[in-house]
RNA sequence: GACCCCUUCGUCUAGAGGCCUAGGACACCGCCCUUUCACGGCGGCAACACGGGUUCGAAUCCCGUAGGGGUCGCCA
């Protein structure tokens, strides 16, 4: 048999994401959020976010925030107020009694002793390791004295039941392999299974996207949707990621918070576009716009097999969000990375350099983190620090350097042409090529090899400092390297 | 162990029986551009897990094998 659903009936799209309380929002959860977003964002549906957050002794009030910010950073906005499931659990406890009354669900009283030992021996007979039913009809007077009995649902005993799965397509599983679930616990709580079910039902979800770990959930729910007299929603269960080595993401790979990556430097919008090419492709599109997503994405292009993750990709698309990005955004960005180092706030002078310069950095960095590395020698005091290259380079070059120094100090204009005039001036006075001048020019104004154009870097550190950068270089002896 | 799912270049993927001498992107290697490094351009390396079918024809359909993953809680 199969099961009609909530969205073949033309009812509006709405999607949910429910992660539980219990730590951050890491980087499968965050690509789950991301697709239910997308999904409502492309139908005009509503997007609701909802704290799974029933198991009270695991409730962290600290992830619940964390959750919240990393939703908020990646720039995925949720459709009204955050749902707590723990405040529903009297609607839940309701939903129970009702299918008791209904002669769906049953009262249990076996211990947790006991079922573990049933577990064991099943497990040690081979037979599959589930509730055996022993209290499904059994005459509730036998109920031991002093027990409080848990609620489960009666599920069918024979037959089997098929899911038409968004992304896995139709699954079937044998009824024998389903057995009665607990829907309220002994001490009265609702579980996980039946409150995840009523809530969606009550907030008309209709397209249940999340990882496919939760697919054999799905059976048990779509069981209780049927003895609620609900229709199931439409199941869509992504593949989950998986860390470079292809095994399950753990602590040693990408199983990190959402602000992790944040802090190494990402941008949301790269963030987004890597994760939404994770496992879900749109002919050979790789650079996709926000806007383009939410016209585009769709469930049918949501591949089946677990995806790595791949942060030399993740690189790429953010050094081109960050070439594409504000100038100002990106100051700003790295302004706090930059006081840290500095050990100090940056000054308004630092700030316009900054700015000044930003174009010329930006070109040449993959995360903000390298832009802030980068971005160093335009806010660091002199004398400035040299790495091991630059000291030989300014070392060798001496005298080139003080003809340079005398024709920058003669312009009458400080500008990007002029400053290029006169080092190229002084090249063609030693006979060299402009290389052998603009390296050792590099070397003493920044310090390192590697840089923005050095006209420009000359311009953006104005006429002042370059000569007292110079100066310091060819007075001989620049500090030994470290710092920048 | 039982049940379910998955398997195209190192990685992410395109591919829905002939358009495939399998395309794109990242990574890697050359060359070009060039004041360094990036960016960009051009080129290269590199894959249909394996074995059987079905078909005039299979990366695409079916079966099996191997490998990987997920689930088996009064957790979510």
């Amino acid at each position: 048999m199969s099961t009609p659903t909530a969205a073949a009936q033309g009812a509006p799209l709405v999607t949910r994401f429910a992660p539980s309380p219990t730590g951050f929002l890491h980087i499968g959860g965050a690509r789950t959020a991301l697709f239910n977003w997308l999904l409502a964002r492309r139908h005009g549906g509503r997007f609701l976010l909802r704290i799974e957050d029933t198991d009270r002794a695991r409730y962290n009030e600290a992830a619940v925030a964390a959750i919240i910010d990393g939703l908020t950073w990646l720039g995925l906005d949720w459709d009204g107020e955050p749902v707590s499931q723990f405040a529903r659990r009297d609607r839940h406890r309701a939903a129970a009694d009702r299918l008791l009354a209904a002669g769906h669900a049953y009262r249990c009283y076996a211990t947790p002793d006991e079922l573990a030992e049933m577990r064991d021996r099943a497990r040690a007979a081979g037979r599959p390791v589930r509730y055996d039913g022993r209290w499904r009809d059994r005459d509730p007077a036998e109920a031991p004295a002093g027990v409080d009995p848990a609620i489960r649902l009666k599920a069918p005993t024979d037959g089997s039941l098929t899911i038409e799965d968004a992304v896995q397509g139709p699954v079937t599983v044998a009824a024998d392999q389903l057995d009665d679930m607990v829907l309220l616990r002994s001490d009265g709580t609702p579980t996980y299974m039946l409150s995840v079910v009523i809530d969606d039902i009550d907030m008309g979800v209709t397209h249940v996207v999340r990882g496919d770990d939760h697919l054999t959930n799905a059976f048990r729910q779509t069981l209780l949707y049927r003895a609620l007299g609900a229709a199931p929603p439409v199941f869509a269960h992504i593949p989950l990621i998986h860390g470079p080595d292809g095994a399950k993401l753990s602590k040693r790979h990408g199983a990190l918070g959402i602000e992790a990556y944040r802090d190494m430097g990402y941008l949301p919008e790269a963030l987004r576009n890597y994760l939404l090419r994770l496992g879900w492709a749109h002919g050979d599109d790789e650079i996709i716009s926000t806007a383009d997503a939410q016209a585009w994405f769709d469930l049918d292009g949501v591949g089946r097999a677990a995806a790595r993750l791949d942060l030399a990709k993740l690189d790429h698309l953010n050094g081109h969000y960050l070439r594409e990005a504000a100038d100002d955004r990106l100051a700003a960005d790295i302004a706090p990375r930059l006081a840290a180092a500095l050990g100090r706030p940056l000054d308004d002078g630092d700030g316009a350099r900054l700015l000044a310069g930003m174009d010329g950095l930006k070109q040449r960095a993959r995360t903000l983190d390298e832009l802030a590395r980068s971005a160093m020698f335009y806010v660091v005091p002199r004398p400035i620090p040299f790495d091991d290259k630059a000291t030989a380079l300014v070392v060798q070059s001496a005298p080139l350097l003080q003809d340079v120094v005398a024709r920058l100090g003669g312009l009458e204009t400080w500008s990007q042409e002029t400053i290029e005039e006169a080092v190229r001036g002084a090249g063609e006075a030693a006979g060299v090529k402009l290389g052998k001048v603009a390296q050792p020019l590099r070397a003493a104004l920044t310090g390192s090899t590697i840089s923005p154009g050095i006209f420009e870097v000359a311009d953006v550190l104005g006429r002042s400092e370059t000569l007292g950068r110079l100066a310091d270089a060819v007075a001989g002896a620049p500090p030994p390297a470290g710092g920048g």
